[in-house]
DNA sequence: TCGTTCACGC
DNA sequence: GACGTACGTGAACGAA
């Protein structure tokens, strides 16, 4: 495949965003290189703790008679034979290449205790061997780490980082979020500071589509696209916060169907993912779940109780719900984004290629999901791009002290001299609901970015 | 050195 | 009616 920026404005772009980004990757950002050294210990600790504990199982000591001096705890290859050939257990799901996966999901699946202990080993030398080692490592001495942010590397004209990548750092796992970034500060004096694009992806897709649906979503502020799905999938009338569970549930409709729906995923994985996230096991066939099963769902009764009292009894009755949910989905409530998918399908089909409103173009052979999807993806990171070089220039201009110092897709991170904080929000706030609009006039959403800040000379994490 | 599998982000 | 998640980086393993 091919990418170009085709319009003169595209490259501009580009030329622009590699020097801010330069500016930025020179600029660095300050690491707590001694705590990284203590945490490396103290996981290697943890790790070996667990590997005590896992060799005076009884699963491991037949591993070791398969495996001999060979045995060891982070090959996959071994543990799939080990409990899939010799064990002979039935695999939950397989690899690519056909053998029985061995990721944490699978393992899980399988309900053996001992799992667990390789699962949190895997999750504690990820933490160290991943993040902190590369910290250490790409710390220079004068303690600052400099990722790399290029413009050159992604199909959608999208960034990359690396060494180390700054744009995945663990964030959900509350454990792992804390001890990676913990060794992440500002300038001593400095507050971290991030400015996060709200749903920018889906407001770049509704400049594509213009699905009044999804226009209205967008525009009405005590509209809620997630939790409205969360009613659907789950049977409920309401979904305020009388419902103890009402935020997980809407975070299970949120990752577990509308955005893989907006990457071209479909029901039977939605319903999968969707038990997971209500600890509903998924029990391919007709067996029946029990009524007892599932989280705590309303007035101590389960989940799994709740979906029977709606006709769901199964895993199989399941799958057809969310078939029935998906169906709704795209042909009722956004049908004129289901029909803009179509037409932007057939257009590329004839012409052979696809141009994005930002002005870049991808040509070549692609796939019917890529081909919805690079030009949503690649616009909305030139919004973030085009608010990180606003930014910048104003920084330059003002010769303020705050300094960028890295972005992740639709967010972008400040080490900020405090007292510029508030001028800092207000030039955002100018870039993207006036500049970014009046530029590109094809923005027909009303973008919002939120500032979140850190405490003065505290590390990338809240409390 | 390279393909595979895993795990982290948006 | 069948089909069927987008984009990255990096570590470890193990075969070549």
């Amino acid at each position: 495949m091919k990418m170009k920026a085709t319009t003169r404005d595209a490259y501009i772009l580009v030329h622009k965003g590699v020097l801010s980004l330069a500016r930025a990757e020179r600029q660095g950002i300050r690491i707590d290189i001694e705590y990284c050294e203590n945490q490396r210990k103290k996981l290697t600790r943890k790790i070996d703790y667990y590997q005590k504990k896992l060799a005076g199982t009884k699963f491991y000591k037949r591993w070791q008679y398969i495996y001999r001096g060979k045995t060891n705890v982070y090959s996959n290859d071994q543990l799939s034979n080990v409990l899939y050939k010799h064990m002979k257990i039935d695999p939950p799901k397989f690899t690519e290449s056909g053998q029985g996966a061995t990721d944490e999901e699978a393992l899980k699946r399988l309900g053996i205790s001992e799992l667990n202990w390789i699962i949190e080993m895997r999750k504690l030398a990820k933490i160290r061997d991943t993040y902190l080692e590369q910290f250490i490592r790409e710390t220079n001495k004068d303690g600052y780490m400099r990722p790399f942010f290029n413009l050159h590397t992604v199909r959608t004209f999208r960034s990359s980082s690396s060494d180390p990548n700054f744009q995945n750092i663990p964030k959900r796992d509350k454990e792992a979020m804390r001890i990676c970034r913990r060794a992440i500060l500002p300038r001593p004096g400095h507050m971290l500071v991030e400015a996060d694009f709200s749903a920018l992806e889906v407001m770049i897709g509704a400049c594509y589509h213009k699905d009044p649906i999804m226009m209205n979503y967008l525009h009405d502020k005590n509209s809620d696209m997630h939790s409205d799905m969360a009613k659907q999938i789950f049977f409920l009338e309401t979904l305020d916060k009388s419902i103890p569970t009402h935020n997980l549930l809407r975070q299970a409709a949120k990752n577990g169907f509308v955005c893989p729906q907006f990457y071209g995923d479909y029901y039977a994985n939605n319903a999968q993912s969707i038990c997971e996230w209500v600890r509903l096991p998924i029990n391919k066939g007709e067996k029946r779940w029990s009524r007892n099963w599932g989280m705590e769902f309303l007035d101590g009764s389960t989940i799994a109780e709740h979906f029977w009292k709606n006709g769901i009894k199964s895993f199989n009755d399941f799958v057809e719900h969310m078939r029935q949910v998906e169906d709704d989905f795209w042909n009722r409530r956004f049908r004129v984004y289901q029909q803009w998918k179509d037409d932007w399908v057939a257009q590329y089909q004839q012409k052979g290629y696809l141009e994005m409103l930002t002005g870049f173009t991808c040509s070549g052979v692609m796939r019917k999901n890529e081909i919805i999807n690079y030009p949503i993806q690649g616009s909305a990171f030139h919004c973030l791009l085009f608010t990180f070089i606003q930014l910048d220039q104003i920084i330059i201009e003002k010769k303020w002290d705050s300094k960028l110092v890295g972005q992740i897709h639709d967010s972008i991170v400040i080490d900020a001299n405090p007292e510029e904080v508030p001028l800092l929000e207000e030039a955002l706030i100018k870039i993207v609901k006036e500049e970014l609009p009046r530029t590109w006039k094809w923005i027909i959403v009303p973008l919002e970015i939120e500032v979140d800040v850190y405490g003065i000379d505290k590390p990338w994490l809240k409390d």
